[in-house]
DNA sequence: CGACGATTTGAAATCAGTCAAGAGCAGTGG
DNA sequence: CCACTGCTCTTGACTGATTTCAAATCGTCG
């Protein structure tokens, strides 16, 4: 356990997205007592069932989460990258619910269950910012919904290519309209609730349209507003916009 | 503004689902600030867009969460009964982003989102019943986006028709195995991702199986145990069993 | 009875899935 | 440097689940 104070800044750059935070409160985010690991892509942060002990915050690399039907089905719903506490979602819960798993090498940060509620309630407004973080994540679970649901394969490929532009952007990573996709096509299949082989036509399908570009495993958006049209894109459920005010 | 004391405790005793709560959290609870109001089905609750003053807590009757694409596709995202805080999801978020609607007619109690706010942080075991229940909530929404995305409309229909089962008797809402469902089969088909015709057939393909029977909208499960094996349902998501002590 | 919405049914069309094989690329080891 | 291996991507032909379109029936309510 270390409190090296610089390793869970991502975490507070995160958190003073949804909420400003006063010195104390970044000072006690920061000081969180965590440990650091590095894990190999596919490798399991939780497991479906398991009982979670620690939150897990992503330092490097991204990660995802998903659930598995009983004949094998493999549905992925979120791709998390720097600075997200990949399962804060799971770790008030005494079962979790769904997998998650190392997409890439990724290097995460453990911090005890115990500590993370603690901190929610000694300090209302970073709790506030957890909670509306929580939420903005049950925001995106719902647009995937939809996406899954109720949009055919060309919008679906398209909405997602551009929610990860504009989420690697937010994080600070890479340029909005020229990123390294760190997905499989297969992954990505998984994700859309499609398979690989219509995933790789519907790819071919919106280069051929000249909306995007692509190498092995970057894509260059070339028309971002014809791209946005197609995948019926909003980015409001992303709730981006700076939002509350400390002290409420 | 009333503070008559039993009008929410719907509210209490679903909250003390996910947490032992002392006579003081009760206390405050129920004496919550409200108003409560009638509506008739198809009326709004939450508009996407708009910004929450208040929390609605449903009393009576059935509403359900759900968004809309561009050209107009819905999908459901949850169905709310009573003792639901329905949008907890969206009150604490500056704007909501989906629309909350009455299914049936119904009764609701609104609460000011800041005497909500203020009671999850003065009373921290309020706070973290809350906000287990928006965890709830989103491991549903994961359960549901897995649903439509991975498995097939014999499957999802099965699974949908096992939920409601189960989430009516712990709401205390009729029999297990013989319940009246409060939708038709448009909006069944808008929370599936399927279309209302190819509905009616996989309702009519249980029946032929003999897993349903069904009247107008009624459902009686005939076998639960095939039912579940066919909708591949497993209850886990749900987090039904007691989990958290209070003090945690 | 008449009207409206919900359910049911059939036939044809289509989007996406399946199956199967080949090509491309990266890493490994001889 | 090249052959080998494994994984991902690509492509084609075929199949099939679900949608679409359209019309008939049923139920309920005024």
């Amino acid at each position: 356990m270390s409190t090296q104070p610089q390793t869970l800044l991502p975490m507070l750059r995160k958190l003073q997205l949804w909420m400003d935070l006063d010195e104390q409160d970044q000072r006690a985010v920061l000081t969180l007592p965590h440990s650091t690991k590095r894990l190999g892509a596919h490798q399991y942060i939780v497991r479906d069932g398991e009982k979670p002990t620690h939150s897990c915050l992503l330092l490097r690399g991204f990660a995802y989460r998903h659930k598995v039907t009983g004949d094998g089905g493999r549905q992925i719903m979120s791709i998390h990258m720097k600075g997200d506490v990949v399962d804060l979602q799971n770790s008030l819960l005494r079962r979790s619910d769904h997998n998650v798993q190392a997409l890439t090498n990724i290097e995460v940060a453990y911090i005890p269950v115990e500590c993370v509620r603690n901190l929610a309630f000694d300090r209302p407004n970073v709790g506030q910012a957890m909670w509306y973080e929580t939420l903005v994540d049950a925001s995106i679970f719902r647009e995937w919904t939809l996406n899954v649901g109720r949009r055919d394969a060309r919008t679906r490929t398209a909405h997602m290519l551009c929610e990860f532009a504009m989420r690697l952007k937010v994080a600070g990573l890479g340029e909005q309209l020229d990123y390294e996709l760190p997905m499989t096509q297969d992954q990505l299949a998984d994700a859309l609730g499609l398979t690989p082989v219509h995933v790789n036509r519907t790819l071919k399908a919106l280069e051929a349209a000249e909306l995007i570009e692509r190498t092995r495993r970057s894509v260059k958006i070339v028309n971002w507003e014809a791209l946005a049209a197609v995948g019926d894109f909003d980015p409001n459920y992303l709730h981006l916009e700076p939002e509350l005010t400390s002290g409420g």
